[in-house]
DNA sequence: GCGACAG
DNA sequence: ATCTTGTCGC
């Protein structure tokens, strides 16, 4: 992989095309994970206008913690627990262009992780993997510059064909793309009666796997945990004082 | 030329 | 993404 010094972030759309259909050849998509005992969510945030980018990582721990018998029964799904939370902040450096918005996001959640002092083993981000017109959404990029397994969990489409999922929580649909129907995704049932999630494989994580850990991490919403707590901290939401 | 378009 | 109140539903 090229070395992280190469990468100019402020490039020219044309130049950041480029760059990326380039990088595109560096991401993995067959299963290459350690066992897994960390999840963190990535996700971003903006204030003041979009004048200053909020990038918030949050880790949790897996397996779930059981529930205590003792604790008021929080009904099905078992509590992922928060072992570290991130969020660093500093001054927007690109505006939000639909295909080249790792540019835009990827620095600022880079030097989030700097900041961690734990390592998770597999990272879900708000947004695109390889579902993306050159295959390197922000989910891949990201985690070919973290070098770990990455799952990109978007909340609508960037492109790609599909048909409706099932109803039932677990349905899901091929994302498919190109002349020749490429999967590059799934188009996920989380929630009975709401709009289904846009999940594929960011880099080193399998479609199938993909799609595996982001059920296995849904809660009670329509997001899996890992995404739903760091979309809830870069937002500014949950910071209750 | 006319749409589509992650966050 | 963000600007924003109340409101429908489990």
């Amino acid at each position: 992989m090229p070395s992280a010094d190469l990468h100019d972030w402020n490039l020219a759309p044309r130049e950041a095309i480029a760059l990326q259909t380039r990088l595109a050849g560096y991401v993995e998509r067959a299963d290459r994970l350690e066992p897994v005992r960390r999840i963190a969510g990535v996700d971003i945030g903006f204030e003041q206008g979009g004048e200053i980018t909020r990038a918030a990582v949050v880790v949790l721990a897996w397996p779930p913690q059981a529930s205590g018998e003792s604790e008021p029964a929080t009904l099905e799904p078992a509590t992922l627990e928060i072992v570290e939370q991130v969020v660093h902040r500093e001054p927007t450096r690109m505006p939000y262009v639909p295909g080249l918005l790792s540019f835009r996001e990827v620095p600022a959640a880079l030097a989030a992780f700097e900041r961690l002092t734990m390592t998770p083993q597999l990272v879900m981000v708000d947004g695109q993997g390889i579902a993306h017109p050159r295959r390197i959404g922000v989910a891949s990029h990201l985690g070919l510059w973290l070098d770990l397994p990455t799952i990109g969990v978007a909340k609508s489409r960037l492109c790609g064909r599909h048909t409706e999922p099932g109803p039932e929580r677990g349905d899901w649909t091929p994302l498919v793309d190109g002349p020749d129907d490429e999967v590059i995704g799934a188009v996920l049932r989380s929630r009975v009666k709401v709009k289904p999630i846009f999940v594929s494989p960011g880099h080193r994580v399998s479609l199938a796997t993909a799609i595996d850990w982001v059920t296995r991490c849904l809660g009670r919403t329509k997001l899996p945990e890992p995404t739903r707590l760091a979309d809830r901290l870069a937002s500014r939401r949950g910071e209750r004082r």
